[in-house]
DNA sequence: CTTGACCTTGACGCTGCGTCAACCCCCCAT
DNA sequence: ATGGGGGGTTGACGCAGCGTCAAGGTCAAG
């Protein structure tokens, strides 16, 4: 006879995990002798195994009480389904892993690799920190609500900043952020600037994110964040207004212009 | 200002969730507003948003907090350990997922395929399912100890069988465990014969498994399972005691016999 | 008799939330 | 005014497979 330590020993396994095998009802719970210790046979060493071989296979505890006692097809009926619960785990760690050595490869932002293209180029350009930070951020936004279309729509996106208008813009809006007074010159010369560019964009059409749903409408969300980031940029906002345009990120006329 | 729910649909995660990451303090509470509702940011989007990346990346909440603040080269190492530990899990899985391929092809006992040859045998000489049921629990006990000299051992067991004298005990034995009479004529007849090739083998030094330290000692275990199976097996040790031979799986010589 | 090793039950901890429960709040239609 | 439906709130259990105390009772040996 048995302690349920040699049972242990003999299956390779802790004597907590018998416990919880008795507990769960995969093992049967032997006699105890007259101090209350179980007891085992040589029977339960076998039992014991036959679970662990089971469950190292990676089968659920909860399957193999009914594994143990099924028949040949059933059985095999079994393994193929674990096998393919074990593929599909191995698949998502794979999945994951991949996607974390993109994390380290990029920028650490887990940005495709054109965005951060993008935001080097607005450094290079002259944009503060600040104002790329903002950019980072509203780019996270986009990605995670349309991750492909996002990679589709960096090269134009890079080419417009050849724009000296546009450069100007960011520029400006560099200065802006960096100081502390509330220039509110700067901060209409940088509406002008933008409503033009927007006027430029409309007549060409090139304003036709069309496809992207507006129901959808992370560009609040992202003009929320601009004005979070500063809130000189609710100025900027309301003068944009002024000037027939609703929003920043993505702007949309209001009516056409008075003049 | 955003809802809770607002907030998780941004980041496509669940409203329990986002809540679990403010217990766990990954993600700080916001403001109430007079009712006592959540209200979110923008910015807090972008947080959660950079929280689901790294916890898609199989980065556990844990850690998250601390790879948010670091610098580049401390996050590069976290990450480099996180895709370590994601390795040795999938490296994991494809084992068991091995196993279990095993287990789906083999006779579903996990016995290496020479052992299950040997069961083979055992049934082809005319052995009874009970006597080679025992044999196989058996070797599921040998496996679990030695796995790998299990199946160096197993060629010559199987040679043995051309033994007609092994052959002739193994029946002999199959008709007493399938018959329910006590019938001891048999029993000392099995008895004798294995003292029998029990002598042979210990004249020509085959007795000498040696390596196999008994301090491990399996074999009072298999002795054990045998009497178990079948209470008339105690009679059959007891008749190879009388014989100067202890134990049934491993044979131990007692004392010189005595004629 | 003491000591140390082993046994017992009971209960919390870990991971990342899902899923009630019980209750409050807001807005809209009747 | 009232009711209903779809929000929100905290609190708590559940899952898988044990690890790890806690607080004892037991056994074999010196």
């Amino acid at each position: 006879m048995l302690t349920i330590s040699q049972l242990a020993a003999y299956a390779g396994v802790t004597v907590r995990a018998v416990r919880h095998y008795h507990q769960i009802g995969l093992l049967p719970e032997p006699e105890r002798d007259a101090s209350g210790y179980r007891r085992y046979s040589a029977g339960a060493v076998v039992s014991l195994i036959r679970i662990r071989i089971l469950a190292n296979a990676g089968v659920p505890l909860s399957q193999i009480g009914q594994m143990l006692e099924a028949d040949a097809s059933t059985f095999a009926a079994a393994v193929e389904e674990i096998d393919r619960q074990l593929g599909d785990e191995i698949a998502r760690l794979e999945a994951s892993r991949k996607q974390i050595a993109q994390l380290a490869a990029g920028d650490r932002l887990a940005l495709a690799p054109e965005v951060t293209t993008y935001l080097d180029r607005l450094r290079a350009i002259g944009v503060s920190e600040r104002v790329v930070a903002g950019e980072r951020d509203s780019w996270i936004l986009m990605s995670a609500r349309w991750p492909d279309r996002v990679r589709e729509w960096m090269p134009s996106k890079i080419a417009q900043l050849d724009d000296p208008q546009l450069k100007r813009l960011y520029r400006i809006l560099s200065e802006i952020l960096e100081s502390d007074t509330g220039d509110d010159a700067r901060l209409v010369e940088a509406a002008d600037i933008m409503a033009g560019l927007a006027e430029q964009a409309y007549r060409s059409g090139e304003i036709d994110l069309g496809e992207v749903a507006q129901d959808d409408l992370p560009f609040d969300l992202l003009d929320a964040l601009a004005v979070e980031a500063d809130p000189r940029v609710q100025r900027l906002l309301d003068l944009m207004r002024e000037r027939g345009w609703d929003g920043l990120a993505r702007l949309e006329r209001l009516a056409e212009p008075s003049t």
